[in-house]
DNA sequence: TGTACATCAGTGAACGCGCGTTCACTGATGTAC
DNA sequence: TGTACATCAGTGAACGCGCGTTCACTGATGTAC
């Protein structure tokens, strides 16, 4: 309810959507779950009446689609940073491994939206298409620094079927710490424990 | 809406609970998710005034809890019994994981209420309480199995730090596919990597 | 055996609420003449 | 330099809807006398 707002100058209108996928993609986790994420209380948190939605959106799915590409942006760039530079492919996985827990842990409801669909109302199909092409740049990377260690002898196997398992293995960490499960150990140690014992070079 | 319904004979009105909890628990997974479970749905779907739902319950939230803990009694037992009787424990530990999934993709509404808390709208403090205390005879046994594998002498460490690995690993195979992601291997292929890869006998 | 009555398993109308969404509008500002 | 006007960034009142929940009630049925 920041109502000392100042309309955008002429010309720049396309400001508020940014404003408003800002303030959308912060209540999903201040109120810890996307499906309390109302476009009023977005409005109210941008300090703009709830039809000023409507100038940038169609309705709240359209809004809502934009947070989740959003927040697949950000986490997809957090986590190629994490492994980007270090020498051993396994160390790197490793990295982004943990970077990826890191993010679900900081941004919950964000995280729990992109890969559970807490608070995403679309119809399964449609909310497929669009949450699978949001990820798809993230999926296609983790492949890649598989791909990596396969070749230099660190992991054995099909590299798509692996990345899968890894998919796995760092969901659930990440997923029951997003909710918020208590005794779990550190992610580091976590994986840590799972990569080790993959590993072919020992 | 199966409007023929009798009314229970006088003494064993409380019939009508068990027939809302399990109307609930099937509306949470053929609606997909138990947000979209209502009070008016269940009441409709047994056949009842919505108002009778609050001759056996406070509210939404004291129906709800009840559906978890009927799932969690169901999800118990079914992993348990996949797991006695067979003599290799970490053949045993197998057996249990593949159940676990198998509960997560037959009842993904339940699973993702029971796991990820989606649908239940207690706040957070009520909500763990209750849902841990439902949980925890799983939990339990959980432990109990790994346990057995470190006395075998296939798995090294804590039995509880591996427990919640191992649940970790399991969770998210199992949250991926109650969510539906396409491109996963299937839960015996996953798992069995996993564990053989953890074995310490081989 | 008949009847009054308490009990029990529900019902039905109505409520207030917050939501997404619609529609006609306003008022500042850059631009054309 | 002044003014008419189109454009643009929003506003405000109002809607219908489905929800959880309340309250006073009904009508069948077992039981006491």
């Amino acid at each position: 309810m920041s109502s000392v707002r100042r309309r955008n100058p002429k010309g720049s209108g396309e400001q508020l959507r940014a404003e408003l996928v800002a303030a959308a993609a912060r209540l999903v986790d201040t109120l810890g779950d996307g499906s309390k994420v109302t476009l009023r209380g977005v409005a109210g948190a941008v300090g703009v009446a709830p039809t000023a939605v409507y100038l940038h959106f169609a309705d709240r799915d359209e809004l809502m689609i934009a947070v989740l590409e959003d927040r697949f942006d950000a986490f997809t760039r957090q986590i190629d940073d994490a492994g980007a530079g270090i020498g051993d492919p396994l160390e790197a996985l490793r990295r982004r491994g943990v970077a990826y827990i890191h993010f679900a842990m900081a941004q919950p409801g964000a995280y729990r939206m992109m890969f559970s669909h807490v608070g995403v109302e679309l119809d399964r199909e449609d909310l497929f298409k669009r949450s699978i092409a949001a990820g798809m740049p993230s999926y296609d990377s983790l492949v890649r620094a598989v791909t990596a260690c396969v070749d230099a002898g660190a992991l054995r196997g099909d590299p798509k079927g692996l990345a899968n398992v890894g998919w796995g293995v760092v969901h659930g960490y990440a997923d029951l710490a997003a909710v918020g499960v208590p005794f779990l150990q550190p992610p580091e140690e976590y994986l840590g424990a799972f990569l080790g014992a993959m590993d072919q070079r020992r």
